[in-house]
DNA sequence: GCCGTTTTCGGCCCGACTGTTTTCAGTCG
């Protein structure tokens, strides 16, 4: 798909046309189809097939054009002539905290500084602060904006953040000041990966929680501190922000600082043409300018006729127009799923025996597990042959004889190998439960091998479930050159469900597939691969995934309670 | 550059904090 192709040359012009101090509206308008097109659930190309990019919001004559030229020709004029008239290392200042468009093209103009490497000697050297707007304690911002760059690993992952939002959150709702508290952002959106953590809080006694929160033991660095609002730097270079508002403001201030932002751009816009005004401290309505609503989150999207929009799909993705219609998905709840299907064990690389990893289930309140250890060829993993992979199906039964109150099933995660057959052959797969199947080598093969690759597995009626569909590894592997469009058609054909795979590092399908999978019929299982009992709590984030794909109890076979999900199992393939 | 139940022009979300300014521009979210 080309989708995220072009919304990366969109994103790049809306970056050029800022330095070049474009009108802002425009602007906005290519930042609004960057974001379009990355939750898009379908694939642009086929969408321009059918002549129907004009059906796409935000997508007007201009873009139209744009995107058709770059879908026939692989290139954009437009684009190529703009980054002629800016450097790209100019466009690459952006990154750095604290440089916005202006600063980035007054440096330039300037003092042709065209790279990080330039701004750095330009402010060591001391030339930036004789320049307009421009004073000394700017250079020492810049300065530290550039060390914090360096330091930068890109994003962080959801699974990382949350544990480090929640130790502050646990230290701050302790104080008797504090009278409500929320993670809000991205990570309230639940996010796969997260630039920094906010957190809301309300309180009538801002001071004393600010300077509880600027004195926390991770604290390295305050980068800023008001009454409402300071951000600060922990010891991993990550930034909390918090955000103070009165308890009559909470609601909205909690809607806000939620966003995303063009979901709030388009609230904001409903509001205004009803004669409201929203801002963090409540509804207003503009004749009076009284204020009619704000403590609860919920009244907010109550005033535009809109029911309220869980966290996870406010990311302007026709959320709002849903909304409107009440159509919005009743998307899945963690409480409805029964079971993890994608667990490993210490019979292959995993620390813990089936039965630890079945008691922790137990706990959870899970009726049952799938175990599903790797196959012969993952060597490295300590991959089961077909002889010991029949010695742990003998032992599951033993232990379900003795076990209460959890049932384990044989499975395995056999691996798909490069002609796309699978490791063991059918007569061993029959004797197993369940049989996912998955990718672990040559990754790098061209699309139409990788695809066919997948295909032939799906085809295989003994494959209930493909697992790692993309094979990505947040900020390390891109996916592989797969064919989603086509693998999703296919798993729709053979009845084949796709994993959600609840890896933080992985998260595999994203939300934006799953939701195209949904679309076409294709069923989802949501497994955590854990290679310990610790690991099984991790489908929280794959429950995440599937809230943001807007799936529902029914688009998720792990939902079903055991005996449903068995005959599923045998019948299905 | 997009958009339309005050439509084809004139709008486009809203506020906090910082640093440089004597009232505001830039940046961020």
């Amino acid at each position: 798909m080309k989708n995220s192709e072009l919304a990366d040359i969109f994103n790049q012009i809306a970056k050029l046309l800022k330095i070049k101090g474009e009108n802002p509206f425009k602007i906005r308008a290519y930042e609004n189809i960057v974001s379009v097109l990355n939750g898009l659930p379908m694939d642009i190309e086929m969408v321009y097939r059918k002549g129907e990019l004009n059906n796409i919001p935000g997508v007007g004559k201009a873009i139209a054009q744009k995107i058709e030229e770059y879908l026939t020709t692989n290139h954009l004029e437009y684009y190529e002539r703009l980054k002629e008239t800016i450097p790209a290392g100019v466009v690459e200042l952006l990154d750095i905290l604290e440089i916005g468009p202006k600063t980035a093209g007054l440096l330039y103009k300037s003092l042709g500084v065209d790279s990080i490497d330039k701004l750095e000697k330009a402010t060591r050297e001391h030339r930036i602060k004789d320049l307009p707007g421009m004073g000394e304690k700017t250079e020492e911002n810049i300065l530290r904006g550039i060390n914090a760059y360096k330091k930068r690993h890109e994003r962080i992952l959801l699974g990382k953040a949350l544990p480090i939002a929640n130790a502050v959150m646990n230290h701050l709702s302790k104080m008797k000041e504090v009278r409500e508290i929320s993670i809000a952002g991205s990570l309230r959106r639940r996010a796969e990966t997260i630039r920094d953590i906010d957190i809301l809080v309300a309180s009538n006694q801002s001071d004393v929680i600010m300077k509880a929160f600027t004195s926390l033991p991770q604290v390295t660095e305050i980068l800023s501190e008001g009454l409402t609002k300071s951000a600060i730097l922990t010891k991993d270079n990550l930034q909390i922000d918090l955000r103070i508002v009165e308890p009559s403001s909470y609601g909205a201030a909690l809607q806000y600082f939620t966003g995303s932002q063009n979901h709030n751009i388009k609230i904001r816009g409903l509001a205004q043409k009803r004669g409201l005004k929203i801002n963090e401290y409540g509804v207003y309505d503009v004749k009076t300018n009284k204020r009619i609503a704000g403590e609860q989150e919920a009244e907010i999207y109550k005033m535009l006729n809109l029911p309220h929009i869980p966290p996870e799909l406010r990311e302007d993705r026709g959320e709002i127009e849903s909304g409107l219609v009440n159509v919005l998905p009743n998307i899945l709840e963690p409480s409805c799923l029964k079971g993890d299907l994608h667990l490993h064990t210490s019979w292959s690389d995993g620390k813990n025996s089936i039965l630890e990893m079945a008691l922790e289930a137990r706990k959870i309140g899970y009726q049952y597990i799938a175990i599903t250890d790797h196959s012969q060829s993952l060597g490295i993993a300590g991959g089961l042959t077909a002889e010991k992979l029949l010695k742990q199906v003998k032992e599951i039964k033993q232990l379900n004889s003795e076990i209460k109150g959890i049932t384990i099933l044989c499975g395995v995660e056999v691996d798909i190998k490069s002609d796309g057959s699978l490791d063991f052959p059918d007569e061993i797969l029959a004797e197993l439960d369940i049989v996912i199947a998955a990718i672990h080598s040559g990754f790098k093969q061209k699309a139409e091998q990788i695809t066919h690759r997948i295909i032939r597995a799906m085809q295989n009626k003994r494959v209930h479930i493909i697992a790692h569909p993309t094979g990505r590894l947040i900020g390390y592997r891109e996916p592989y050159l797969i064919d989603i469009n086509k693998m999703i058609t296919v798993a729709a054909d053979t009845g084949t469900a796709l994993e959600i795979n609840a890896c933080p590092e992985r998260l595999d399908l994203n939300d934006v597939n799953c939701r195209i999978a949904k679309e076409k019929g294709v069923q989802i299982a949501i497994g955590t691969d854990a290679h310990n009992a610790p690991g099984l709590k991790a489908i929280e984030f794959g429950v995440s995934v599937a809230r943001r794909g807007w799936l529902e109890e029914t688009d998720v076979i792990n939902t079903l309670p055991l005996h449903k999900l068995l005959k599923r199992l045998r019948n299905n393939k």
